[in-house]
DNA sequence: ATTAGCTGTTACCTAAAGGTTAGCGGGTAA
DNA sequence: TTACCCGCTAACCTTTAGGTAACAGCTAAT
């Protein structure tokens, strides 16, 4: 062997800054508090404005009807105005939306593993251990 | 059959809303700009805090420092203070950062998509088709 | 006729995240 | 001695996210 299958430093650091840069596009697209949780709650069959508020807690209409439209222009979804009576208004998802599933799963086995270590932590440890910050797993 | 394979309504919202919530808890833990990022740079090597701040583009010192210390309280990373001399400090990941791997690997791949998909509707459509918003995929 | 609900929009405001600049204490190299 | 790296920290400021509340246009119900 001379130097196959041995990555040089420099190497490292170009793979890590690729995924590095990746992962920021990840996270300009869909990154924020409400852009996935929407997504998410339309996968589930939530089309109506309303229902999309009562199913994502939390989201006011502003922040609702801001988020909307960064989605639609953003090629996840689209907005539909039936023009019969009375007209009703409904958001779908594009195809483009389903390839999420795969981060949406992630991160839902992520967090619900993170939320029974909290709990496990929070437990184990006495009811005043440290003055740590952040449990907050709702 | 009577009712074996079919949700009702009930049932999709209550998964719907388990879903959610244990995306808001993963949100609430790694989101934001910078969690995920330091920690894709520790996981290839960096592990001083000038080498992290060369890795993760853009982050500033002071956001560096409160975001490792987060981190650190958080379970994630443990700051390690040499005795010897001179003294170097090194940041190093916990095995609980490693549970990341799999978000860490989807949104890699989606963001790496994403940035494909990005190039191509800005090519195929002309130098100036809507007045949209968003594209940044740098 | 009044009221209430749906689908938003607008204006206004606060809070949190994050950037900029400066500097400090300790080291090391010239 | 001077000067520059490292690992921060403090003060200050800008930007962004997001909340509240009012309202508009429509329909359905009372």
């Amino acid at each position: 062997m001379k130097k196959e299958n041995r990555k040089s430093a420099k190497e490292f650091t170009e793979e890590c800054t690729a995924l590095l840069s990746s992962v920021a596009d990840a996270l300009y697209a869909i990154g924020g508090k409400w852009k996935l949780m929407i997504i998410i709650a339309m996968a589930r069959g939530n089309k109506r404005f309303t229902e999309l508020q009562k199913q994502v807690t939390g989201i006011s209409a502003r922040v609702l009807s801001s988020e909307l439209k960064e989605l639609e222009l953003n090629g996840f979804i689209v907005k539909k105005v039936s023009v019969g009576y009375p007209v009703t208004i409904e958001y779908e998802l594009l195809p483009y939306s389903h390839t999420l599933e795969e981060v949406v799963g992630a991160l839902s086995r992520w967090g619900i593993q993170h939320r029974d270590k909290i709990r496990r932590d929070m437990t184990s440890a006495g009811p005043s251990e440290k003055p740590n910050k952040l449990p907050k797993v709702k």
